[in-house]
DNA sequence: CATCCACCGGAACTTAGGGTTC
DNA sequence: GAACCCTAAGTTCCGGTGGATG
């Protein structure tokens, strides 16, 4: 994934999506009912840099717009969503950290009578719950822009009413960028002649090392001893990372709470697991 | 082919903790 | 301060899966 540094302020080689996504988002200006968007593709692509920049764009020929961008990665839970979109749109005065009731934030964004606003929720796929995405849709101040490099996932874990709300979303599918683009692209941003490709391979293992050490940073004590016992040795079976994980702490938790912490490790990229049924093994994620 | 076993992961529940409301 | 609302993490229970074994 390529930090957000490295991604141009100019959107290079991405006119059709730009002019898709646009298509989807002027009617909100014009005070017609809002359209949704799904903007799916691998990281890297640019759909973030590509939905900031037609946000943005719109709001500067359309100045009675509100936009609100919520990474759903950090803000992961329902409650946590809708507070940043209220956060967004100034509505939090009274609003208490984490005691206030789903309902009393709905009702808060239902009262909410100022110009349209375009929410947009980046790595929607991290949402625990889809309900969110539901109640935006049922509000008609707001058109949903929605982000994700895991459609699949992100079908899979929403109930019937949205997965239908969905099909009837514009989706745009963004592929990677070619190394011929990012060359081009890098040159345009630095006003460099020419980049070596090799230049925009070494930013690679950096970003990567920024996603890992974020997600160690989410990890306690506890899921990094597991962690640890895997960087130990080269593929264990469950059986064996429980065992050597009971041997190492004082008050070990159940074995259903360590493949918890595996899974989660898995969904962080730190370790990988091989095989299936009574043969798996887990490792460190190599590299 | 039937059965067994370890593992997988969903669901419902418990517990602890932070906060509000009356 | 008691009753309440929420979250987060862990526990218990359990049906499903798939390779190994007889």
């Amino acid at each position: 994934m390529l930090r957000e540094a490295f991604v141009p302020n100019d959107v290079v080689h991405r006119d059709g999506e730009v002019d898709a996504l646009s298509a989807v988002l002027e009617p909100v200006v014009a005070g017609e009912p809002p359209e949704s968007a799904l903007l799916t593709g691998p990281s890297g692509a640019g759909k973030t840099t590509i939905a900031k920049f037609v946000v943005g764009r719109l709001r500067e020929t359309a100045l009675d717009v509100e936009s609100i961008h919520v990474n759903c990665w950090q803000s992961y839970t329902r409650f946590k969503a809708l507070y940043r979109i209220l956060e967004g749109l100034g509505r939090t005065i009274d609003v208490h950290r984490q005691s206030t009731p789903h309902d009393e934030l709905l009702d808060r964004l239902e009262a909410y009578d100022g110009p349209p606003v375009i929410v947009t929720l980046d790595e929607v796929d991290q949402l625990e719950d889809g309900h969110l995405i539901y109640d935006l849709y049922r509000l008609p101040a707001f058109a949903v822009v929605l982000i994700t490099n895991d459609e699949e996932e992100l079908l899979a874990g929403l109930d019937e009413r949205v997965r239908s709300r969905l099909h009837t979303a514009e989706t745009i599918h963004f592929d990677r960028y070619d190394v011929d683009e990012l060359t081009d692209i890098m040159a345009d941003r630095d006003g460099a002649d020419a980049i070596a490709e090799s230049h925009i391979e070494a930013a690679i293992p950096e970003a990567r090392r920024e996603v890992r050490s974020r997600a160690l940073d989410s990890l306690h004590k506890e899921q990094r001893q597991v962690l640890e016992i895997l960087q130990d040795s080269d593929g264990l079976p469950p059986r064996e990372i429980y065992d050597r994980y009971v041997a190492a702490v004082e008050d070990p938790r159940t074995k259903r709470t360590v493949r918890s912490w595996l899974q989660k490790l898995a969904q962080y990229n730190l370790v990988e697991a091989d095989g299936s049924g009574p043969d798996r093994t887990y490792r460190v994620t190599s590299s």
